[in-house]
DNA sequence: CATTTGAGCTAGACAGAGTCTAAAGCCGGG
DNA sequence: CCCGGCTTTAGACTCTGTCTAGCTCAAATG
C-alpha cells in the first residue's frame, strides 16, 4: 500500500501492478484514466481527463472520472492543485514540488521544490497536524 | 489611486474615503460590503457577505456582491484566497502574509509571512512576472 | 450449477458557485 | 429638463462536482 512512484512517463502495462501498490483494483476504467494522466508530467482538469478519454474512443462515465480521480488523489497516485477558482488540476508529478500559476492564461508550471528553499515552517494550530505545503507563484504576462 | 490599506477594523465613517483612494465610487451598496468585510480580520465567502448583508438590513443583489468583491480584489483593497475548491474567500488582510487550511472544517488561519522565511524565488517563465506568491500549509485534526 | 453478494460502473437528476443579459435606476453635465 | 454613462438588479444560465438508483459482472457460496 506504500507509495511505489514510477518515474513519468508510466507505461502502460506497468499501470495495473501500479495501481495495486496504492491498494487500488486496477478496473479497465481506472488503467484507462491513470493510462491518460501518467502518460506525462501535466496537469489535467476532471473535464479535460474526460475529454481525452472519449478522444481516445474510451467511454467512462462523468461519475467514474471524478470517482477515480479523487481515488487516486487520497492514496497518493496524483495530487491535486487548486489554484483556479473554477476547478481542480491533478498533477500526475507526486514528487515534492510547487507551481507556477499563469493568471492570464491558466498555464501551470511545477518548480522543484528545492528551488523554494523554506528555513523552517510555523507551528500548526492546537489540535492539528501540518499534511501538506503549497505554494503557487501567481505570475502574469509581461506586456 | 495608491493603495493606502487602513489598519483593521476599519471605522465607518472611513470607508468611502477608502475606496475612493483605491480609485472606486463609493456607492451605498459598495459601501455596506466593504463596512462588513473590513469590520475585523477575517475570511468571507461571497455567498457569506450575501448573508451578512440580508442580515443588516441591507438588500444587494447577488450579481452586485460578486461584481464588487471581484473589483475590491482588483484595486487591492482586499485579497483572494483559493484554498477551497468550491468556493472563494476574500482575506480583509492585504498585508503579506500566508495561510494554514483546515482540511476537515474548512477553517482558514493567517499566518504572518515573517514566519515562513523563503531564502529566494525561482524566476518567473519568461514574459511573465511574478505577482503574489500564495503559501498554503493544510492541516487535519488530530485525533 | 444456481444463487448471492458486493464492488464498481453508469445515466441522469441535482446542487452550489459564479457569470451573463436585458432592463431599470441614479446622477451629473449641458 | 434631458441625455448618457455608470451601477444595480432579477433571473436565467453555465459549469463543476455530487448523489441516487439501478445495472453489470465476477467471485464466493451452497
Amino acid at each position: 500500500m506504500a507509495s511505489a512512484t514510477a518515474t513519468l512517463p508510466v507505461e502502460k502495462d506497468a499501470i495495473p501492478s501500479l495501481l495495486q501498490q496504492h491498494g487500488i483494483s486496477p478496473t479497465a476504467q481506472r488503467v484507462e484514466i491513470a493510462g491518460i494522466l501518467l502518460s506525462k508530467c501535466q496537469h489535467l482538469s476532471a473535464d479535460q481527463v474526460l475529454t481525452r478519454l472519449t478522444e481516445h474512443g474510451a467511454s467512462v462515465s462523468k461519475a467514474t472520472v471524478y470517482n477515480t480521480l479523487g481515488l487516486f488523489a487520497e492514496r497518493g497516485l496524483v495530487r491535486q492543485v487548486i489554484v483556479d477558482p473554477a476547478k481542480v488540476f491533478y498533477d500526475s508529478n507526486v514528487a515534492p514540488h510547487h507551481h507556477f500559476y499563469n493568471v492570464d492564461d491558466g498555464n501551470l508550471i511545477d518548480v522543484n521544490a528545492a528551488e523554494v528553499p523554506i528555513e523552517h515552517l510555523p507551528h500548526a494550530p492546537d489540535g492539528t497536524v501540518a499534511e501538506a505545503v503549497d505554494i503557487v507563484i501567481r505570475v502574469r504576462n509581461t506586456g
